[in-house]
DNA sequence: GCGTCCAGGTCTACC
DNA sequence: GGTAGACCTGGACGC
């Protein structure tokens, strides 16, 4: 059963600079097509029940949303999935305050007119956070397999094998050992298995993030309280939450960097730093638009 | 075929 | 508060 969900974006919202703001749309549970953009993602409404997103531009362009599952949707079902996909397209968020930046740089005036600057979320932070971790110290080919790993035996299925990303119960109850070695995240096992057994126990509010008022500073540090999670992954994280004060370089953005304005020479952190200190609290968006630019007007790095 | 290096870093132990 | 060393994994590279 296919059901459309009812959604309004806002003017100026464009879809594909949303799926490509990163790496997210190559990770399962999302499955991405590209020519004609397709962005399908497995989402648990409870036990065994897993809705399939379809979201696509409808022959005008406008974002087409509808869920695929088993049986119908009630309509607080309907609600419900209208919700996440809100939260996971980033409809909700107000880009004009970065756009009146952006007009002033010509290095940045492009992001208006492709509506970028809004990051593709999980359906939850947890999600986010596993993810972010996943990335860490490995290459891009590592971080998709063990996020694979991950949804393959801990996800929610359905008949149909359609799988939903792992809730902090599912990886709460395994394991360290079992993450290591069945879903081969070596040392970041114990972290993730953390992670998930501080928000089981009522510990951690991690969804907390995503709606608290909490100054950049104090959150950046909270994030960085998080065993695995540091200033790369913290500030990462930072901007899936709409809060761009940290640059947050990873050794893929310091060589974009390099080859943008060093001329292929490393530039040291402190000097990105100056470089980017004008644009305050909007320069992690700068640089990570300014590193990613590529992706809008040439090809998103799939394969 | 085998050893080394390093990828979208972080933690800990020691200055 | 600043920094060396260790850390899973697997693909790339040199020999």
């Amino acid at each position: 059963v296919i059901q459309r969900i009812p959604l309004a974006f806002p003017p100026g919202y464009r879809l594909a600079s949303v799926v490509f703001s990163h790496g997210w749309c190559s990770l399962e549970p999302f499955i991405i097509q590209i020519d004609p953009l397709y962005l399908f993602r497995d989402i648990a409404l409870g036990r065994k029940r897993i809705v399939r997103l379809h979201i696509r531009n409808d022959n005008d362009g406008v974002p087409e949303i509808s869920a695929e599952s088993l049986s119908p949707l009630s309509p607080q079902a309907v609600e419900t999935v209208r919700r996440v996909v809100e939260s996971i397209l980033r409809v909700d968020t107000d880009m004009t305050p970065f756009y009146a930046v952006a007009a002033r740089s010509p290095r940045l005036r492009w992001a208006i007119e492709y509506g970028a600057g809004r990051m593709l979320r999980g359906e939850t932070f947890f999600e986010d956070a596993v993810k972010t971790i996943l990335t860490t110290n490995c290459s891009w080919s590592l971080t998709t397999s063990m996020n694979a790993n991950l949804i393959r035996l801990l996800g929610e299925k359905n008949r149909k094998g359609w799988s939903s990303f792992p809730t902090p119960a599912s990886i709460a109850a395994v394991t360290p050992e079992f993450l290591r070695r069945e879903c081969k995240l070596g040392y970041r096992a114990e972290y993730i298995h953390e992670l998930a057994a501080s928000i089981e126990s009522g510990s951690l509010d991690i969804e907390g993030f995503r709606t608290s008022k909490a100054g950049s500073v104090e959150m950046f540090d909270a994030l960085c309280r998080i065993k695995g999670i540091g200033a790369y992954a913290a500030a990462n994280l930072m901007r899936m939450l709409g809060r761009f004060d940290y640059l947050g370089l990873d050794s893929w953005c310091r060589s974009r960097i390099a080859s943008i304005h060093g001329n292929g020479a490393p530039l040291d952190d402190s000097r990105i730093e100056s470089m980017y200190a004008r644009f305050g609290e909007w320069k992690g968006l700068a640089m990570w638009l300014e590193v990613t630019k590529d992706w809008y007007f040439n090809k998103f790095p799939i394969d």
